[in-house]
DNA sequence: CGCCGAGTTGAACTGAATCAAGAAACGTGG
DNA sequence: CCACGTTTCTTGATTCAGTTCAACTCGGCG
C-alpha cells in the first residue's frame, strides 16, 4: 500500500501503531478541478497522493495565476503554514487530475502526534525533508537559467508536462509562458 | 535568557526538562572569521546564536562565493541536511562577527529527542517554521525585483547592510554586487 | 462550421549581468 | 601615526536572457 510504503521510507513504524495511522488517514477521490484548499480559509486536512496530480496557487496583485507547487504521486500535499498554524491559507490548492488521495484531519493528527512519540517524529523527518526540497528550489531559482530550471523540474516530476497545462509549469518556473514555449522547441 | 526565550515563542516546555535542555547546550564564543562547518565534513552541532551574525555559503561552479542564509541573534543556526541525516556538508559556514553561541551535539539532541516526547515536538514545530521561513524566500525569489527583494530582506535582517559586506549580501539577493550597489544608490 | 482555450512565433524593450576602471576604507607593520 | 597593499564599494559602457505585446496556428467541441 503507497502510503504504507512512503511512510517507512522515512522512519520503522510498529505494525499496531501503522494500523491506527493507516486508519486515520481517509481515502477520497476528486475529480479534475476540484478545489480543496480556498484563499482566505484555513486548509483542513493533510493528503497524501495515490494517484493523480493537484497544484497549490494564488492570483498576485497583477491578476497573474501563480503555481507555488506541484503534488504527485507519493507526495504529502498540504499548505503547511495553514494546516499547522490553522490560519487563513494564502493558496489556493485544486487537482488538475481525477486523483485518489487519503486524507488526514488537523485534529485526528495531532491526536496521533499526541499519543505516539514515533509519530511526532515522523513528522519532524517529514517537515526536514520537506525543507530540503524547497531549499533546493530555492537555489535552483536562484542561480539556474530558465533552461536549467526547466531539466531541473523534469527530473522532479518527470511526466509533469504531458499532464499540466504549459501556464502552470511556466508560472512553477518563474517564467513566462512563452519563454518555456521557447525553451522547449529547442530541445 | 535568550535561549529560554526563544524555546518559549515555539512551545511551552516544562520546567525540569528545559533545565536539562539547557545544561546539554553549551555556551560558546567564536571570533570574526571562525568556520564551523567545511564543505564535504558533516555538521557536528546545532547552534543557537545569542549574538553575532553568520552566514552560510558555497563556491559555485565558477568559483563565486554564493551566501546562502544569514543567521543572527536569535536564531537557530545549522546546516540542516548535514546536521539532520549525518552526512557531508555542501555549504561552509563562518562567522562574520565575534559572536556568542550555544551549541547542542547530534548526539545529545537526539538523546533529548528520545527522552522527551515534547522535544522532539518542539524538533518538529521548528523544522515547520523554518520551512516557512525558506518557502517566503522562493516566493520573493521568484516573482520580486531585485530592489523588492532588498527591501524584504532588511525587514529580516533590519541592520545586515551595516554588518556584512556587500558581496555577501549581494549573492543572497542572487544579484551582483553591482547591481546592489545600484540599488542602494538610488534609496 | 465557427468559436475558444492552449500553445507558438516574432519584434521591440528592459532589468540585470558582465567587463573594466577607479575611489574609499581598512588593517598591518614599520 | 603614517604608508602601503588589500579588500570593499561605486560608476560607466555594453551585452544578453527573458518580458511584453501582439498576431497567428491548431485541435476540440458545441
Amino acid at each position: 500500500m503507497p502510503l504504507e510504503n512512503f511512510i517507512n521510507t522515512i522512519i520503522q513504524i510498529p505494525e499496531n501503531i501503522l494500523l491506527e495511522v493507516k486508519e486515520k488517514f481517509v481515502k477520497k477521490e476528486f475529480s479534475k478541478g476540484d478545489k480543496i484548499v480556498e484563499q482566505g480559509k484555513v486548509c483542513k486536512y493533510l493528503y497524501f497522493i495515490e494517484k493523480g496530480l493537484s497544484r497549490s496557487y494564488y492570483i498576485n496583485e497583477k491578476g497573474k495565476d501563480i503555481t507555488v507547487w506541484f503534488f504527485a504521486e507519493n507526495d504529502i500535499m498540504t499548505g503547511v503554514e495553514s494546516f499547522f498554524q490553522q490560519k487563513p491559507s494564502m493558496y489556493e490548492m485544486e487537482f488538475l487530475e481525477d486523483s485518489i488521495v487519503y486524507q488526514i484531519s488537523y485534529d485526528d493528527l495531532n491526536e496521533l502526534f499526541d499519543k505516539y512519540h514515533i509519530i511526532e517524529r515522523f513528522g519532524r523527518l517529514l517537515a526536514i525533508q520537506l525543507l530540503t526540497e524547497v531549499a533546493d528550489k530555492l537555489n535552483a531559482m536562484q542561480f539556474q537559467s530558465a533552461k536549467e530550471r526547466y531539466l531541473f523540474m523534469i527530473k522532479k516530476f518527470p511526466n509533469i508536462s504531458y499532464r499540466a497545462p504549459l501556464g502552470h509549469i511556466a508560472s512553477y518556473l518563474g517564467i513566462t509562458q512563452e519563454t518555456l514555449s521557447r525553451i522547449r522547441s529547442r530541445i
